[in-house]
DNA sequence: ACTGCTTTGCCTGGACCTAT
DNA sequence: ATAGGTCCAGGCAAAGCAGT
Protein backbone atom coordinates (compact mmCIF):
# COMPACT_ATOMS: atom_id res chain seq x y z
CA UNK A 1 0.00 0.00 0.00
CA UNK A 2 1.35 3.35 -1.22
CA UNK A 3 0.74 6.21 1.62
CA UNK A 4 1.43 10.01 1.69
CA UNK A 5 4.78 9.53 3.19
CA UNK A 6 5.78 7.27 0.08
CA UNK A 7 4.65 9.46 -2.39
CA UNK A 8 6.44 12.79 -0.70
CA UNK A 9 9.69 10.47 -0.37
CA UNK A 10 9.54 9.63 -3.86
CA UNK A 11 8.64 12.78 -5.16
CA UNK A 12 11.58 14.75 -2.99
CA UNK A 13 9.08 16.68 -0.99
CA UNK A 14 7.32 16.71 2.75
CA UNK A 15 4.32 14.79 3.40
CA UNK A 16 2.44 18.32 3.66
CA UNK A 17 2.94 19.34 0.32
CA UNK A 18 1.72 15.87 -1.32
CA UNK A 19 -1.29 16.60 1.37
CA UNK A 20 -1.65 20.31 -0.05
CA UNK A 21 -1.25 19.04 -3.71
CA UNK A 22 -4.51 17.04 -3.52
CA UNK A 23 -6.35 19.62 -2.14
CA UNK A 24 -5.10 21.47 -4.75
CA UNK A 25 -3.84 24.29 -2.20
CA UNK A 26 -2.61 27.90 -3.47
CA UNK A 27 0.95 27.84 -2.37
CA UNK A 28 2.41 24.89 -4.09
CA UNK A 29 4.00 25.94 -7.59
CA UNK A 30 2.37 24.32 -10.77
CA UNK A 31 5.73 22.62 -11.64
CA UNK A 32 5.80 20.16 -8.12
CA UNK A 33 2.08 19.76 -8.64
CA UNK A 34 2.55 17.93 -11.95
CA UNK A 35 5.51 16.28 -10.31
CA UNK A 36 3.48 15.03 -7.33
CA UNK A 37 -0.07 13.94 -9.56
CA UNK A 38 2.47 11.71 -11.76
CA UNK A 39 3.89 10.08 -9.25
CA UNK A 40 0.57 9.34 -7.42
CA UNK A 41 -0.75 8.21 -10.54
CA UNK A 42 2.22 6.15 -11.20
CA UNK A 43 2.90 4.56 -7.64
CA UNK A 44 -1.30 3.90 -7.43
CA UNK A 45 -1.94 6.12 -4.56
CA UNK A 46 -4.76 6.13 -2.92
CA UNK A 47 -5.38 8.45 0.04
CA UNK A 48 -6.48 6.10 3.17
CA UNK A 49 -9.71 7.00 3.74
CA UNK A 50 -9.75 5.45 7.10
CA UNK A 51 -7.12 7.78 8.22
CA UNK A 52 -8.83 10.79 6.35
CA UNK A 53 -12.06 10.25 8.17
CA UNK A 54 -9.98 10.16 11.74
CA UNK A 55 -8.67 13.62 11.48
CA UNK A 56 -11.69 15.50 9.70
CA UNK A 57 -13.97 13.74 11.85
CA UNK A 58 -16.50 12.84 9.16
CA UNK A 59 -17.15 9.35 8.14
CA UNK A 60 -18.55 10.21 4.69
CA UNK A 61 -21.06 8.24 4.48
CA UNK A 62 -24.68 8.58 4.30
CA UNK A 63 -27.15 6.66 6.33
CA UNK A 64 -30.36 5.66 4.17
CA UNK A 65 -33.17 4.73 6.51
CA UNK A 66 -35.74 2.72 5.54
CA UNK A 67 -39.17 1.56 7.53
CA UNK A 68 -39.87 -1.81 5.90
CA UNK A 69 -38.91 -5.20 6.51
CA UNK A 70 -35.84 -6.65 4.56
CA UNK A 71 -38.12 -8.93 2.35
CA UNK A 72 -40.02 -5.60 1.83
CA UNK A 73 -37.25 -3.95 0.71
CA UNK A 74 -35.67 -6.81 -1.38
CA UNK A 75 -39.13 -6.68 -3.56
CA UNK A 76 -39.85 -3.20 -3.81
CA UNK A 77 -37.80 -1.81 -6.61
CA UNK A 78 -38.83 1.94 -5.32
CA UNK A 79 -35.82 1.34 -2.80
CA UNK A 80 -33.33 0.25 -4.98
CA UNK A 81 -34.21 3.07 -7.30
CA UNK A 82 -34.13 5.78 -4.87
CA UNK A 83 -30.59 3.61 -3.57
CA UNK A 84 -29.60 4.33 -7.26
CA UNK A 85 -29.81 7.97 -7.70
CA UNK A 86 -28.57 8.42 -4.03
CA UNK A 87 -25.73 6.47 -4.58
CA UNK A 88 -24.70 8.24 -7.54
CA UNK A 89 -25.41 11.83 -6.02
CA UNK A 90 -23.10 10.57 -3.40
CA UNK A 91 -20.02 9.16 -5.09
CA UNK A 92 -19.83 12.12 -7.62
CA UNK A 93 -18.46 13.72 -4.01
CA UNK A 94 -16.88 11.12 -2.57
CA UNK A 95 -19.43 9.93 -0.38
CA UNK A 96 -20.75 6.60 0.66
CA UNK A 97 -24.41 5.12 1.64
CA UNK A 98 -24.94 2.59 4.06
CA UNK A 99 -28.93 1.02 4.43
CA UNK A 100 -30.22 0.42 8.06
CA UNK A 101 -34.03 -0.82 7.68
CA UNK A 102 -36.76 -2.43 10.61
CA UNK A 103 -40.46 -1.97 10.81
CA UNK A 104 -40.77 -0.95 14.04
CA UNK A 105 -39.44 2.52 15.21
CA UNK A 106 -38.20 1.57 18.73
CA UNK A 107 -35.15 -0.90 16.97
CA UNK A 108 -34.93 1.25 14.15
CA UNK A 109 -34.16 4.47 16.15
CA UNK A 110 -31.51 2.52 18.30
CA UNK A 111 -30.00 1.69 14.95
CA UNK A 112 -30.07 5.17 13.98
CA UNK A 113 -28.54 6.54 17.31
CA UNK A 114 -25.77 3.60 17.20
CA UNK A 115 -25.11 4.80 13.84
CA UNK A 116 -24.48 8.44 15.26
CA UNK A 117 -22.77 7.37 18.08
CA UNK A 118 -20.09 4.94 16.58
CA UNK A 119 -19.86 8.32 14.02
CA UNK A 120 -20.37 5.56 11.10
CA UNK A 121 -22.48 8.21 9.20
CA UNK A 122 -22.39 11.99 8.72
CA UNK A 123 -26.32 12.51 7.76
CA UNK A 124 -29.61 10.28 6.98
CA UNK A 125 -32.21 10.06 4.38
CA UNK A 126 -35.15 9.23 5.29
CA UNK A 127 -37.15 7.30 2.97
CA UNK A 128 -40.60 7.93 4.73
CA UNK A 129 -42.34 10.89 6.22
CA UNK A 130 -45.28 9.57 8.78
CA UNK A 131 -46.97 11.07 11.91
CA UNK A 132 -45.19 11.46 14.91
CA UNK A 133 -42.07 9.54 13.39
CA UNK A 134 -39.74 9.09 16.63
CA UNK A 135 -37.14 8.88 14.17
CA UNK A 136 -37.12 12.40 12.50
CA UNK A 137 -37.94 13.87 16.17
CA UNK A 138 -34.73 12.67 17.50
CA UNK A 139 -32.58 13.58 14.82
CA UNK A 140 -34.00 17.12 14.86
CA UNK A 141 -33.95 17.56 18.92
CA UNK A 142 -30.04 16.15 18.12
CA UNK A 143 -29.71 18.92 15.18
CA UNK A 144 -28.00 15.94 12.95
CA UNK A 145 -28.12 16.23 9.51
CA UNK A 146 -31.55 15.00 7.45
CA UNK A 147 -33.26 14.79 4.59
CA UNK A 148 -36.64 13.08 4.01
CA UNK A 149 -37.88 11.40 0.79
CA UNK A 150 -41.34 12.11 2.04
CA UNK A 151 -43.51 14.81 2.96
CA UNK A 152 -43.44 18.02 5.16
CA UNK A 153 -46.52 16.55 7.11
CA UNK A 154 -46.72 19.66 9.41
CA UNK A 155 -45.46 21.90 7.00
CA UNK A 156 -42.36 23.27 9.69
CA UNK A 157 -39.96 23.17 7.46
CA UNK A 158 -37.70 21.06 9.99
CA UNK A 159 -35.41 19.21 7.09
CA UNK A 160 -35.52 19.41 3.66
CA UNK A 161 -38.37 17.72 2.36
CA UNK A 162 -38.02 15.92 -1.62
CA UNK A 163 -41.34 14.70 -2.47
CA UNK A 164 -43.68 14.06 -5.56
CA UNK A 165 -46.85 15.83 -5.50
CA UNK A 166 -48.78 13.28 -4.61
CA UNK A 167 -52.56 14.14 -4.34
CA UNK A 168 -51.87 15.62 -7.68
CA UNK A 169 -50.53 12.34 -9.27
CA UNK A 170 -53.47 10.89 -7.36
CA UNK A 171 -55.95 13.34 -8.89
CA UNK A 172 -54.00 12.58 -12.58
CA UNK A 173 -54.65 9.18 -12.89
CA UNK A 174 -57.86 9.23 -11.41
CA UNK A 175 -59.13 11.52 -13.87
CA UNK A 176 -57.15 9.45 -16.61
CA UNK A 177 -59.35 7.05 -15.50
CA UNK A 178 -62.69 9.22 -15.32
CA UNK A 179 -61.26 10.51 -19.07
CA UNK A 180 -61.23 7.02 -20.28
CA UNK A 181 -65.27 6.55 -19.25
CA UNK A 182 -64.65 4.17 -16.23
CA UNK A 183 -66.62 5.97 -13.29
CA UNK A 184 -66.56 3.04 -10.67
CA UNK A 185 -63.44 3.01 -9.46
CA UNK A 186 -61.66 1.32 -6.25
CA UNK A 187 -58.76 2.54 -4.56
CA UNK A 188 -56.96 -0.24 -2.60
CA UNK A 189 -54.40 0.31 -0.19
CA UNK A 190 -52.53 -1.46 2.33
CA UNK A 191 -51.66 0.77 4.51
CA UNK A 192 -52.97 4.66 5.70
CA UNK A 193 -50.16 5.40 8.03
CA UNK A 194 -47.47 7.00 5.51
CA UNK A 195 -48.12 10.46 4.37
CA UNK A 196 -47.46 9.15 0.44
CA UNK A 197 -50.75 6.72 0.95
CA UNK A 198 -52.74 9.51 2.53
CA UNK A 199 -51.78 11.85 0.14
CA UNK A 200 -52.49 9.42 -2.93
CA UNK A 201 -56.26 8.55 -0.81
CA UNK A 202 -56.50 12.29 -1.00
CA UNK A 203 -56.26 12.92 -4.19
CA UNK A 204 -58.04 10.00 -5.38
CA UNK A 205 -61.02 11.24 -3.31
CA UNK A 206 -60.81 14.80 -4.63
CA UNK A 207 -60.66 13.69 -8.19
CA UNK A 208 -64.07 11.28 -7.86
CA UNK A 209 -65.81 14.49 -5.81
CA UNK A 210 -64.94 17.08 -8.72
CA UNK A 211 -66.09 14.59 -11.13
CA UNK A 212 -68.89 13.81 -9.63
CA UNK A 213 -68.75 10.43 -8.75
CA UNK A 214 -68.21 10.03 -5.23
CA UNK A 215 -70.43 7.76 -4.85
CA UNK A 216 -69.07 5.68 -7.05
CA UNK A 217 -65.31 5.49 -5.51
CA UNK A 218 -64.72 3.20 -2.62
CA UNK A 219 -61.18 2.76 -0.77
CA UNK A 220 -60.66 -0.73 0.34
CA UNK A 221 -57.74 -1.60 2.92
CA UNK A 222 -56.00 -5.11 2.97
CA UNK A 223 -53.87 -6.50 4.93
CA UNK A 224 -50.35 -7.76 3.89
CA UNK A 225 -50.90 -11.30 3.76
CA UNK A 226 -52.25 -13.24 0.00
CA UNK A 227 -55.18 -14.54 2.19
CA UNK A 228 -56.45 -11.04 2.87
CA UNK A 229 -55.72 -9.83 -0.55
CA UNK A 230 -57.92 -12.62 -1.77
CA UNK A 231 -60.34 -12.28 0.62
CA UNK A 232 -61.07 -8.46 -0.34
CA UNK A 233 -60.77 -8.86 -4.06
CA UNK A 234 -63.67 -11.56 -4.20
CA UNK A 235 -65.82 -9.87 -1.80
CA UNK A 236 -65.25 -6.99 -4.04
CA UNK A 237 -65.99 -8.42 -7.02
CA UNK A 238 -69.12 -10.51 -5.50
CA UNK A 239 -71.62 -8.37 -7.08
CA UNK A 240 -70.64 -6.32 -10.23
CA UNK A 241 -67.42 -5.31 -8.88
CA UNK A 242 -65.46 -1.72 -9.55
CA UNK A 243 -64.56 -0.75 -13.52
CA UNK A 244 -61.41 0.15 -12.21
CA UNK A 245 -58.57 -0.52 -9.83
CA UNK A 246 -56.37 1.83 -8.44
CA UNK A 247 -53.42 0.42 -6.41
CA UNK A 248 -51.08 2.21 -3.78
CA UNK A 249 -48.15 1.10 -5.60
CA UNK A 250 -46.34 -1.24 -7.70
CA UNK A 251 -45.75 -3.96 -5.46
CA UNK A 252 -49.44 -4.05 -4.32
CA UNK A 253 -50.63 -3.69 -8.15
CA UNK A 254 -48.27 -6.62 -8.79
CA UNK A 255 -50.62 -9.07 -5.57
CA UNK A 256 -53.53 -7.75 -7.10
CA UNK A 257 -52.86 -8.84 -10.54
CA UNK A 258 -51.27 -12.31 -9.92
CA UNK A 259 -54.84 -12.30 -7.99
CA UNK A 260 -57.22 -11.25 -10.59
CA UNK A 261 -55.43 -13.77 -12.58
CA UNK A 262 -55.95 -16.66 -10.12
CA UNK A 263 -59.72 -15.35 -10.09
CA UNK A 264 -59.56 -15.39 -13.88
CA UNK A 265 -60.81 -11.50 -13.86
CA UNK A 266 -59.27 -10.19 -17.52
CA UNK A 267 -57.30 -6.83 -17.43
CA UNK A 268 -58.46 -4.37 -18.94
CA UNK A 269 -61.37 -6.58 -20.09
CA UNK A 270 -63.22 -6.94 -17.22
CA UNK A 271 -61.27 -4.62 -14.96
CA UNK A 272 -58.68 -1.37 -15.78
CA UNK A 273 -55.57 -1.37 -13.21
CA UNK A 274 -53.39 1.41 -12.79
CA UNK A 275 -50.86 2.25 -10.03
CA UNK A 276 -47.93 4.74 -8.37
CA UNK A 277 -44.60 3.94 -9.47
CA UNK A 278 -43.06 3.00 -12.91
CA UNK A 279 -40.83 0.09 -12.41
CA UNK A 280 -39.94 -3.56 -13.92
CA UNK A 281 -42.48 -4.81 -12.06
CA UNK A 282 -45.05 -2.70 -13.60
CA UNK A 283 -43.42 -2.39 -17.17
CA UNK A 284 -43.61 -5.86 -17.61
CA UNK A 285 -46.43 -6.95 -16.15
CA UNK A 286 -49.49 -9.05 -18.09
CA UNK A 287 -50.72 -6.79 -19.44
CA UNK A 288 -47.97 -4.05 -18.93
CA UNK A 289 -49.34 -1.31 -16.17
CA UNK A 290 -50.54 2.35 -16.51
CA UNK A 291 -48.51 4.02 -14.01
CA UNK A 292 -47.97 7.60 -12.47
CA UNK A 293 -43.99 7.49 -13.06
CA UNK A 294 -42.51 9.75 -9.59
CA UNK A 295 -38.86 8.86 -10.74
CA UNK A 296 -37.56 7.44 -7.67
CA UNK A 297 -33.63 8.09 -8.80
CA UNK A 298 -34.87 11.45 -8.89
CA UNK A 299 -35.69 11.63 -5.68
CA UNK A 300 -32.62 10.24 -4.42
CA UNK A 301 -30.34 12.18 -6.41
CA UNK A 302 -32.31 15.06 -5.24
CA UNK A 303 -31.96 13.69 -1.69
CA UNK A 304 -28.42 13.30 -1.91
CA UNK A 305 -27.63 16.47 -3.25
CA UNK A 306 -29.56 17.77 -0.35
CA UNK A 307 -28.09 16.39 2.68
CA UNK A 308 -24.40 16.32 1.82
CA UNK A 309 -24.85 20.17 0.97
CA UNK A 310 -26.32 20.16 4.48
CA UNK A 311 -23.07 18.09 5.95
CA UNK A 312 -20.84 20.99 4.61
CA UNK A 313 -23.11 23.80 5.27
CA UNK A 314 -25.51 23.49 8.73
CA UNK A 315 -26.88 26.90 8.09
CA UNK A 316 -28.60 26.10 5.10
CA UNK A 317 -31.51 26.90 4.32
CA UNK A 318 -34.34 24.22 5.03
CA UNK A 319 -36.83 24.06 2.02
CA UNK A 320 -38.97 21.08 0.08
CA UNK A 321 -38.00 19.92 -3.52
CA UNK A 322 -41.09 19.06 -5.59
CA UNK A 323 -39.85 16.19 -8.29
CA UNK A 324 -42.62 15.98 -10.92
CA UNK A 325 -44.55 13.02 -12.33
CA UNK A 326 -45.84 11.76 -15.65
CA UNK A 327 -48.50 9.41 -16.69
CA UNK A 328 -47.24 6.49 -18.50
CA UNK A 329 -50.50 4.76 -20.27
CA UNK A 330 -50.28 0.81 -20.71
CA UNK A 331 -52.59 -1.46 -22.03
CA UNK A 332 -54.26 -2.17 -18.52
CA UNK A 333 -56.38 0.94 -18.92
CA UNK A 334 -57.45 0.20 -22.79
CA UNK A 335 -60.31 -0.21 -22.45
CA UNK A 336 -61.84 -0.50 -25.95
CA UNK A 337 -59.16 -3.14 -26.69
CA UNK A 338 -60.32 -5.82 -24.58
CA UNK A 339 -65.07 -5.03 -24.76
C1' DA B 1 -2.66 -12.81 34.80
C1' DC B 2 -4.19 -8.42 35.14
C1' DT B 3 -4.25 -3.36 35.01
C1' DG B 4 -3.00 0.86 33.27
C1' DC B 5 0.02 3.78 30.81
C1' DT B 6 2.59 4.84 26.43
C1' DT B 7 3.50 4.39 21.70
C1' DT B 8 2.33 3.72 16.99
C1' DG B 9 -0.09 4.13 12.76
C1' DC B 10 -2.74 6.65 9.65
C1' DC B 11 -3.67 11.86 7.06
C1' DT B 12 -4.89 16.72 7.25
C1' DG B 13 -4.27 21.38 7.94
C1' DG B 14 -2.83 25.35 10.63
C1' DA B 15 1.03 27.86 12.67
C1' DC B 16 5.31 28.98 12.11
C1' DC B 17 10.02 28.70 10.03
C1' DT B 18 13.62 28.89 6.30
C1' DA B 19 15.82 29.44 1.90
C1' DT B 20 15.78 31.81 -2.32
C1' DA C 1 7.20 37.86 -1.35
C1' DT C 2 7.11 33.11 -2.62
C1' DA C 3 7.56 28.19 -2.21
C1' DG C 4 7.99 24.69 0.48
C1' DG C 5 9.58 22.65 4.92
C1' DT C 6 8.86 21.26 9.98
C1' DC C 7 6.08 20.48 13.80
C1' DC C 8 2.09 19.23 16.02
C1' DA C 9 -2.79 18.37 17.32
C1' DG C 10 -6.50 15.74 16.42
C1' DG C 11 -8.93 10.76 17.34
C1' DC C 12 -9.09 6.05 17.98
C1' DA C 13 -7.66 1.20 18.35
C1' DA C 14 -4.25 -2.01 18.97
C1' DA C 15 0.11 -3.33 20.40
C1' DG C 16 3.82 -2.93 23.52
C1' DC C 17 5.51 -2.36 27.94
C1' DA C 18 6.00 -1.80 33.02
C1' DG C 19 4.41 -2.57 37.46
C1' DT C 20 1.68 -5.21 40.69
Amino acid sequence: MVTIKDVAKMAGVSPSTVSRVIKDHDGISAATKKKVRKIMEESGYAPNIAARNLVTNQSNTIGLVIKSGMHEVNLNPFYSEVNLGVSEACRKEGFSTLTTSATDDASLLAEVKELISSRQVDGFILLYSKEDDPIAAFLSAAGFPYVVIGKDIHNDREAIYVDNDNIQAAVSITELLIGKGYSKITMIVDNDVFAVARDRIRGFEMAMHEAGLSAMGRVVKCGDDPRSISDMLKSLFEDGGPEALLTLDGVLNARIISHLYQMKIRIPADVATATFSDSLLTKFAAPPQTVVDIFPEELGKEAGNEIITLIRDEDKLKRIITVPTRIIERRSTQKEEGR
